[in-house]
DNA sequence: CGGTGTCGGTTGTTTTTGCCACCGAGAGGA
DNA sequence: TCCTCTCGGTGGCAAAAACAACCGACACCG
């Protein structure tokens, strides 16, 4: 257990707890444990959620897949980011999205329930718990909404642009990486891999930006 | 104050909270009362936020202008719903988009601060509040989740009709209204006005659909 | 070394979309 | 009644994007 604190401390779940606080609440909300291989679910689509899941190591990605074997890329969830808790902590049951290993990945479960109810013993930390899944629940919304803002300008361009600039903004400079390959990045943005690899290419030349790989300098 | 009993019991926010504790509540959140005339906006967007406002009548829409003149429609209020939640729990302090009353509206305006802190006195709704506002949020967000799954659809076609298959799922029937115009839908979906009217005729040409104004048949 | 797989760029074709302009129906007001 | 405004449908055209196919670079592995 002790090799879970130092991304316990940044989880924002546990923001404002001392540490040695950590390994109590845990207990509280039995939490367990495990490992996935890259390119396993965690959670598949659709599937009656009952836990909330922190990533320890690794990291993740909220997709829906189509049967035509098309992805969509909700979300990219790095060490210390949880999933699973809009539905846990909403009434829904069933989980609109999957959530899948994106390399190694190392999870820890803990039961939603026990988080947002105080229970009945001296466990005082819940009411740090719930104000910190507050915060949680409240920047996964501005997330989702700067994603929105990201895919519905008109032109793959436009996307990429408001995209790019997000992503150098959160860096604090302009040049960043950022954590998708190209397929991955047009995935998330609903676009087509090649019209994107295109545009990209395009605004490189004139002299919008420069990239190499996921290495990216905005002029 | 009277009046506003029938609303704030239909708002999540007040959920299992009796009728007759609300007005202590109100007070205790320093609540004030504002009305707006229609296409007046109520916030702005980029605007530092203070407050959390909860619609008493009327509805309003959550939009993001450019300076084209283009809107984007995020969402939809109705009565009892509430907007700049996200913002107001998160550590976001400016608005990532405008509200704007559609119509003749009534604002209820609540200090945030003070539904997220359990304050000194005795006033334990702080309980309640708090796990009501976990619900909202988490509600909030799937409705986004909801949203992006409409809108990164690859056809206005398949946008249609995930959106119209959602509402006629929410409504519990086949026969359903939306609360959009036409104009308000593309704004809502990310498209031009008149090629989803033109894909909506297609559509029912193709015996898919029915609609008369905003009264739609799935078939 | 050859084989295989992934990744990203390029090209060309077809479909879809956005854009613009127009039109008719219906509501509301003077 | 006429005027005006809003709303929604239609048509044409040009731009953009999706789709598909291909190619080279590179890494990994036996």
């Amino acid at each position: 257990m002790k090799e879970l604190l130092p991304v316990l401390r940044r989880c924002p779940l546990f923001a404002e707890i001392d540490g040695s606080d950590v390994g109590t609440i845990l207990d509280c909300l039995s939490a367990y444990q495990k490992e996935y291989e890259k390119n396993r679910f965690i959670f598949m689509a659709e599937e009656p959620i009952r836990s909330v899941g922190i990533l320890l190591s690794g990291s993740v990605h909220t997709v829906q897949d189509n049967f035509w074997g098309n992805r969509r890329i909700l979300s990219r969830i790095e060490p210390g980011g949880l999933f699973g808790e809009s539905c846990s902590c909403g009434e829904v049951n069933r989980l609109p999205f999957g959530v899948i290993a994106m390399e190694k990945s190392a999870v820890l479960f803990v039961d939603y329930k026990r988080i947002i109810t105080l229970c009945s013993s001296v466990c005082l930390f819940h009411t740090r718990l719930i104000r910190n899944m507050i915060r949680i629940l409240a920047g996964e919304n501005i997330m989702l909404i700067q994603k929105i803002e990201h895919i519905t300008r008109p032109t793959i361009r436009e996307k990429l642009r408001s995209y790019l600039s997000a992503q150098a903004q959160q860096a604090g400079s302009r040049r960043f990486v950022i954590p998708f390959n190209r397929q991955e990045l047009a995935d998330y943005l609903g676009v087509d891999r090649s019209a994107m690899s295109h545009e990209l290419c395009k605004m490189r030349d004139e002299g919008i930006l420069q990239f190499m790989k996921n290495h990216f300098k905005l002029f």
